[in-house]
Formats: C-alpha cells, structure tokens, sequence
DNA sequence: GTAGACCTTGACGCCGACGTCAACGCCAGC
DNA sequence: GCTGGCGTTGACGTCGGCGTCAAGGTCTAC
C-alpha cells in the first residue's frame, strides 16, 4: 500500500503520514522506486494514533501506544506504559475540567453582575420593572 | 508612569505591553524622548486585560472591554459589545467542558477495560484473585 | 510519447502571545 | 566622562501539527 492510500483509508492525509515518519511514530518501508511501503499493521498502528488524538492526546503520547503495537502485543494499551499515559492523561483532563468549570463560574458571576449593573441604570430611567434574574439569561438582544 | 513600572505593577512584561500597543489594545502617549508614558488609566486597563486573559479570552477578545473602559464607561463589561463577548464565552466553555467530560468518560473506559484485560491474563497464572475493580483505580504501581 | 496521477524531498507559512537577542539611544549619579 | 540601568525598534524563535507550495522523479494508460 502506497501512502496515499493509507492516508484515504485513515481519514488522514499525505502530509500527516510523512511528519508521523519524520518523528520516528510511524517508519515506513520502502519499495524500488523509493515509494513508501506500508502495510495493514501500519493502518492498525495509524487508526491506534488518531483515536488518541481525538481524545487530545498530543502526538508524543500516543508513542508508547505505537510502540506497544509494534512490540506485537494485542492493543496498545496492553502496555505498563499506555496505562501509565492513561492515568496522567485522566489527572489532567480532570484538572483541565475542574479548571474550566471554575472559569465558567467566574464569567457568568461577572455576567450576571454586569446586567444587573445594566439593568438597575434602565430602572432609574423607566418604573421599576421586576427584577427576577436569579440566574443567567441566555440569548437575550 | 514608563513602562517597566507599568509592567512591574501589573505583573507582566515590558514586552507584552509593547505587543499590546502593536495591536492597538493599549495606545501610549510618547515623552520629549520617545519614551511610554503611562497615567493610572492605562494600569485600569491593563488589568482588566490580564483578568480576562487568565479566563482563557484571547486578546482580541478582550478588546470590547477595553474600549469600553477607553470610552469612559465605569467598568469593561458596561457594555452591550462586551456582553456579547460574555454569552460567547460561555457558551464556548461549556461545550469545551462538556466536550472534555464525554473525553474523560471514554479514557477513562479505555483504562479500565485496558487494566481488566491485563488482570484477566494475571489470573491465568497465579490463582483467582476477586475482581472487584468496578470503577477505575488510582496510583496502582 | 505524452498526459496525468501518483510519488519524492525541501522549505516556508500558520496560529497566539509573547521570549530573547542585537544594536542602539537617553539619563542619573559618581 | 563614564558606567549602569532604563528605554527604543527590529527581527527571529518558540510550540504542534500539519498546509501548501515548488521542482522534480515514476508509473500507467492511451
């Protein structure tokens, strides 16, 4: 299988193959001509790589994932140092979360300040309209 | 006010504010010399900026609360522009978040089924020790 | 033989928010 | 006058994961 193929039956592109080779991730044979070989282990080994990204996981994590593969070991995960990506990985999605969710908190607390600010000027002008945004109002103008 | 002592008060670079003034978010008047100068509005400024950078707004975006503030307004958010900017915002992070969490949920799947699999191939060899690994463990090895 | 569809390497571009360095100007204190 | 500590502009580097040329080689079909 030539790269181009590869890259269509992955979803992914030439260019991407060729820096995935370049950082060692995914080597590949190479035919008379100087075409790239790959084989259906390489398309097992790519697929390994872009599920990992989609999950976040940056190009260098997903190396001990490959390799284990490479290693011939059932999933790249059967490894002692895929687990260990896994668990730091986990630590920081949670942190990641907690961080966000304390951001959001934040935003909409200033949000919610700031169109009461609004809210209380509009009121000295016209009569007193009823003030019940206990929470955040979505979508509003 | 230069701008070392600018930067120093606000916690920040001389380079940073020099960035700024590049993209027109925080103009300085010049000295006789050529020399920043920095009057107490600007140290405002940029704190709103720095608040809002560290909510993850990216520079152009806090440029309504900027400009909100250059036009004399009591705070950065006294604005319909900055609002927006607000709504947007959260919105953003709680797709972000929530995004992040279905993540996390399918790692941490990953991880476990990875972790039984391995426990299920120790089993074979020694005796059978209880699996009561139903939720996902912590800081093993 | 020639068009065109594939492949090769190499190199620069991009995004954001600066860091870092170079080479120079200005000013205070000794 | 000279040193040291400010300031100035300009330009290149960083990080990741490629995109996008450019200039050429290779193979197939007509």
């Amino acid at each position: 299988m030539r790269i181009g193929e590869l890259a269509q039956r992955a979803g992914t592109t030439t260019r991407a193959l060729r820096y995935y080779e370049q950082l060692g991730l995914l080597p590949a044979r190479r035919a008379g001509n100087g075409y790239r070989a790959y084989g259906e282990d390489d398309l097992r080994l790519l697929r390994q790589i872009r599920t990992l990204q989609d999950f976040g996981f940056g190009l260098e994590e997903t190396r001990p994932f490959v390799e284990c593969l490479q290693a011939g070991h059932p999933e790249g995960d059967s490894c002692p140092a895929s687990l260990e990506v896994y668990r730091r990985k986990l630590a920081e999605l949670d942190e990641c979360i907690a961080r966000l969710q304390d951001v959001r908190a934040q935003v909409a607390g200033q949000f919610d300040r700031a169109v009461r600010a609004r809210d209380e000027l509009a009121a000295g002008a016209s009569a007193q309209p009823p003030q019940c945004e206990l929470a955040t109002e979505w979508a509003k103008e």
